[in-house]
Formats: structure tokens, sequence, C-alpha cells
DNA sequence: GATGAATGAGGATTCATTCAT
DNA sequence: AATGAATGAATCCTCATTCAT
């Protein structure tokens, strides 16, 4: 359980230290939920590994969260609350080409602090969304259409046609989400760690190279010429 | 990888005709637990699901396959077998430009002909590949190998260095993947069906044009001037 | 648990010996959840109750029957059926004075037969009879107005004012009813057992006393003189 | 019967107020678990129920009485208390006419006030009086007896035998604790309120005339000539 | 090969109760 | 006096599996 920073504990509320002794404990439920959520899904995940997680007894958890369903919200609320603020900010700025060539580094810094949430995600999309929180419904489409307008709207020497943007759009989600999501199994296969810092840094180039051959700068000559990654 | 029987090819195909009416009770039941499967994952399917969806009694499934486990195995078994085969032939070529170039194609043909295989495979992927059939094990690393040695070994106008070549495979992997798996969802919010045939063809362009700025053909001046794609 | 009478088992078909074990099993089912019902009421009563008075495991109930809710009607549906025809019979018969003085003999033996029908209505009155098998819903209403009619037709020596019949039918129905119901708490703290044939016997004399008191025959002078009863 | 403490009487009454909160809260929670109990039932009954209906958590209803049996028997001490008073005092009148007609009147105004109580005491009797409070059960029995005896030493024209004279107290208790209990579901099968004050005054009515015709008057000539029920 | 019946294990949830605050 | 938190026991129900038919 990576340590939650304390940005995402500020969201019920201005005060950032938990007061009661009972917010502390729904703070750790959550965090027991959110990891094996991501790991099990949501059927795969029984209140008894919660519970045994959190080093409570099950009827317990039902002090703190009316059911597992409301658990099952409640992570999600909290782990995507922070990141789609972060996402929408960066998406509805009017510089298009710098948007678009910082997006990367901050999405890849934002899921490399809450590596969680994109198995959280996929979990989602696998099921079809069909437990997806409203919040997480009602923002996804907008945010693929922002997305859609940024790669419309970037300068780039050959521009994506409308049909294709989407996909494009699709695409680099996907390039982003599976790289998190792989991790574990990537470990397992390989022995190296996706989530550590000098992967995260190397996606994070390759991120950077993706999107400069994809949307090349029309101002630069070529395919850039001097300039080398990284 | 195991050698593949060709009673493999005779699910839909019109090969082989299965002899008792036990196979073809069989291959009723691996459809349906491959459909619910991909859909729900293993945790989140029953064995009820699939009794009811082949209009079958729970015990009868009992009499083709010993155990809930062993009918997954046996739905990855028949589902991976001819795409593994497949991606090993189209990987193992030494004509890398023109495999590049094709293997965009190949995949989306294929896996568009069994849409429910990226589903399959992403739930493994959550899960750790905890579950993964041997086979599946034994065959991930080296095709990612090969098809890391396929890209180092293109002729390009712009080499990928080594640390990122793995890396780049990573990525357009999710790409195919991920955009079977997001269709359900996607068709959901949007009222776009990606599954269907005009969509596959623009996600092949796609795919195509990724592969033409990503691994530039050295001869090529430039990016690919007169050229647009279709 | 009162043997009971094969014309309730003729119910479901018009082959009275039930054929399959697991309709017995059903049958064994239903007649430890009546008795648990008719003692205990539904939330009094537990499924391990249930099971264990039959001698199966709790999941084996389920075989039988979807859910508690559902063997509680079922319960209702087979106790009360034949008992709600007989009734019915009785009341539906035009030559009104006959009827009235066999009801309460009829109704004497039906219930002296079925002891556990009484509470389990009651229970169902209690509850307000919110979970009353619409069966039951349907009936009770007719009935009591078949009744109100039946009094009011009974030519008799005083006749009931059209506002007092049917609280006068309430007080026999409830006459009856109560006789049962208190029986067990009865036997408790007086040691007599109000079901044992000679009292069922007095009760039925009662009832005949009452009903000629309070439906004294026309044709008879004044209070009947030299009939006694018995 | 133990003796009452005076409070009993304080409870609607504009008698000696509460001087602490505390004895308020207890007898707001006893109202609350009074209809609640007479409504479901024991096993039905819910600490949550009660605890919501008077607008408190569940601990706090332990600061009141020690158990859910503890409360149970609290809400049957106040509220049987005033009642077997009543009833005692009238059942041991020595002039047994008087006292037999006026039984009726005064035990319908009594329940009328308290239509919880019937329904609380045939929840008991269903359960077999397992948990009738000493109180009841030491009152029970010689109450039927005295009753008994007020019915053998009533001057009739038609006495009851003896062996007739119990079951006729027994309808009779029947015929007024099942008008009480069947109200709500009358009240929903028909639309008419049992418990509103016409019915109350009807069925008063009707218990003076079946006492009438059931102890006839040994002064009056025949069924009493020219006396119309009101 | 298909199925009705039975069941051990477990899953989410409720309930009465306790205790520290 | 009121309550948030914790929990053992139990509730209804599901699941994968077995077995006799």
């Amino acid at each position: 359980m990576p340590p939650r920073p304390l940005r995402s504990a500020a969201r019920p509320g201005p005060a950032s230290a938990p007061r009661r002794r009972g917010e502390i404990t729904a703070a750790r439920i959550l965090d027991a939920a959110e990891a094996l959520f991501a790991e099990r899904g949501y059927a795969g995940t029984t209140l008894r590994d919660v519970a045994d997680a959190v080093g409570l007894r099950i009827p317990s958890l039902y002090n703190h969260f009316p059911s597992k369903d409301a658990l099952y919200a409640a992570v999600l609320e909290r782990g995507f609350g922070p990141v789609l603020d972060l996402l929408g900010e960066t998406l509805a700025r009017p510089d298009a080409r710098p948007a678009g060539h910082e997006l990367g580094e901050r999405v890849m810094r934002l899921l490399a602090a809450h590596p969680t949430l994109p198995r959280l995600i996929l979990h989602e999309t696998l099921a079809g969304g069909q437990r997806l929180t409203p919040m997480l419904r009602a923002w996804v489409g907008p945010a693929f259409a922002r997305a859609d307008a940024l790669v419309e709207r970037t300068p780039t020497a050959r521009p994506w046609p409308p049909d294709l943007a989407p996909l494009f759009v699709l695409a680099m989600y996907h390039v982003v989400v599976g790289y998190f999501t792989i991790a574990p199994l990537y470990r397992d296969l390989s022995g190296v760690d996706l989530l550590s810092e000098p992967m995260i840094e190397r996606q994070t180039r390759l991120l950077r190279r993706m999107v400069d051959a994809l949307l090349p700068d029309p101002d630069a000559a070529g395919p850039p010429p001097g300039r080398r990654d990284t």
C-alpha cells in the first residue's frame, strides 16, 4: 500500500488531519479495499479479505460503510477524485502543444503515486462499467471528448484526420493504463518492476517520444534531427 | 508452445465435423464460458451462469469438465492456441519490416474474429497471471522477447534505443488489447461499436500510421510525404 | 405434527402417492415448516430450525423452495387451500339455517385436523397481513361477505341489524380461531388439552348453543324449552 | 397480582409529571417498543426499529433497559398493569349480573384506549406464553377462574353447564381480543377502521346483545321483548 | 450424458450487546 | 445520558462439488 499523500485526505474537508478515530479506521479500510479491489476485482474481493487486511472483524466494516457496494464506490470516489481534477485542468488548458507534451509526464507522475487506479479502472472497463460510479461515468465521456479536441487543435506537421483522432486518444490512454496494469505480471515474468523509479522514467521518455513522433512539431525540420530523447 | 491439435480448429470453422454429440456439447459449454469469463472474470462467473447460458443443469457441466478451474483452463487453451500459433509465425519471420507492417493487420483481423480473447487476457493480467495457463505463461515471455528483437532489427530511420524497445512493444500491445477491451464500455458511453467492421478498419489504419511514425522507413524521405493514409 | 389426511396431498395432482423422492422431501419440509411457522411466526422461525426438524442441512432446503419467503407461502397455500375450498362450499349453500348450524361442526372438525392453521392465520393477522398470500388476501374479504349474507338471510326470531351482522361474524370467527390458538398456552396453564377429542366436542356444543341463542329458530317457541344441548 | 406502583398511571395521563428527563426518555422508548412489539412480535422487532422510532441510537436504549428481553417485559408490565387491576376489580364484585353486563363496556373502553394490548397478548399466546411475564402468568389462570365463577353464579334463565362455562368465557375473551387484533388487517381489506369511535360503539352493542342472549335475564320474559338494542 | 438431491464452505448482512468516550 | 466503534453469533443465501439414478 503506497503512502497516500495528504492532499487526498483533504477531500472530505478543509482540515487535513482526521480528527476522529473513526475517520482513521475508515481510511484504513479504504486503503485495504483499494488494494484488494485493484488486485482481484469486485467479485474476487471478499469482505473477509478486507477485514483481515485492516485487522478488524467483518461486522466492524459496516460501522463505516453500509455495504460492499458502498465501500467499492467510496474507493473509486476517493481514488479518482483528485486524478480527475488534475486531468480536467490539464485537458482544459488552451495552449495545446505544451499541454499535450506535459500530459504524459503529469499523468505518469500521478498514476505512479496511485498505481492502483489503472487497475481499478480496468476492472471497471472489463465489467462494462456496470458498477462505474456515476462520478466516473459522468467524467469519462467528456474527458475523451476534450482529449480529442486537444489532439485536433494541436498544431502539428501532420494533423490527425478527425476519424482517427479519437482512436489515437484511446490508444495513448491504453498505453498509459496498460503500463501500470501489467506491472505485477511483468515483474512476475521478467523480474523487472515497472513501478520502480527508473522504469517509470523510461516509460515517460517513451511517451514523449511517441507524442513527438505522432504529433510532430510543425516548426521542427523533419524528424527532430539533433535532439535525442532524454 | 505445445503442439496444438487440429481439433482446436474445429470450433466455428468448416473443418472436420465433431463426431460425438458430447463434443458438440463441450464446445457449447466452452462458448458460453468464454463469453462469461471474458465479461465477468473468473471469480465473477458462476457455474450456474454457464449452465444457464448453455441450457444445461450445473452437474452436467461436470460430465465435460472436471472442475470450474479446468473449464477456465480449457477456455484459455482453446481460445489462445490458434492466436499464439499465428503470432508466433509472424514474429519469427526474418523479414522484419514487412512483418512489422503486417502484424497490425493480422492481429486486428485475428482479434476481431475472437474479441473475447483480449478481455480474457486482461482479466488474467489483472489477476497477476496467477491462474494463467502454463501454456500462456510459457508463451508470453518469449513472445515479448521476439517482439523486442523484431523492433530492434527493423531498419528504421530512427532506431529505438534498447531500453525503450520493450516498452514500445508493450505499448503497442496495450493499444491493441485495450481497443477490444474497452469496446463494450465505449459502446455504452458513446453509442459507437468498436467491434463493427468500419471501426476495426479505422483502428487498423491507426496502427499502420503509428507504426509508420514510430518506425519510419529509412528509405522514405522524411515523414512519408505524398502518401496519405487511406 | 398431526398426520395429514391424504386428501390434502391430492391437491397438486390427481394421483395421491408422491412419485419422486423429492416430493416426499418437499412435503416433509412443508410439514416441519408449518409446525414451526405456526408456533413461532415467520420472523421467529429459522431455516436452521426447519432443516433440523427435517434432518437436512440448510442448503438442501433450497433444492425444494427458492427462499424462506417462498417456503412460507407454500405452507400457507398447501394448508389453506383445502380449508378455503370447504368453507367456500358451505358458505355458498342456499339453505341458510342448516348451513349455519353445520358450519360450526364442519369448521371444528376441519381445524381439529389442522390445528396449525388458526395459528398461522393469526400470525398473519397480527402482522397486518403484509405477507398474506394473494390466495388468502383474495379469499378473506369475500368469505366474510358471504358469511355476512348467510347471517342476514338466516331466518331467525330476532334478526341481526345489518350494522351488527359483520361484527357478529367476526366474533364467531374469533371464537373458533382463538380456541385453537390458545390451546398450547391453555394446556400449559391449566393442564387441559383443548385439542383433545372431548374438549373439541365440548367446544362444538358451545358453538351450537351460541348459534342457537344468537340466531334463535323462529319456529321454536321461546328459548328452546325441552331441548338440551348434546 | 403484584401491587402496581402509581407511576404506571403516569403515562399518558395528567398525573404527576416525570421528574427526571431519563424517565421521559424511558417512557418514549416504551411507547415505541409497545407499538412495534404489538405489530411485529418479539422476534420480528429489532432494537434498531425501536431506536429509530424514538430517535436514539441503539446503545442508548441500554441506558434505560438492560436488554431487549427486559424492555419487552417492561412493555408488558406497564401495559397490562392497569388493565389487570381494573379487570380484577370488576371480576371480584359480588353482584354478578351488573358486573357481567358492565364488563363488556368497561373492557371495550379500556382496550380502545390501549389497542396494542390485545395484540401483545396474542403474540404471547401464539408463542405459547414462553416469554409471558410472571405477572401475566400469575394473573391469567385466576382471572379465567374468576370469570368462570362469575358466569356460573350469574342468575340466568338458562344456566351454563359447568363444563361449558370456561369455554364460554374463553369465547367471549376471544371475541374481544380478536376484535382489536384484526383491526389493522380489517382496515386494510375493507377500509373500515374498527378502532374508530363508531365501530367501537357498535362492537360494544354487539357484546351487550351477545351477553343478553347467552346469559338471558331470568326476570325478563323470553327474549327481551320490547327492548331494542340501542 | 443428464439431472435431482444433498452438502461443506463460505459470502454478505443483521442483531444484540459491550465499552470507552 | 448518549453514542461511535467493535464484535460473536446467527441469518439468509450462493457456490462448487458429489452421488445416485
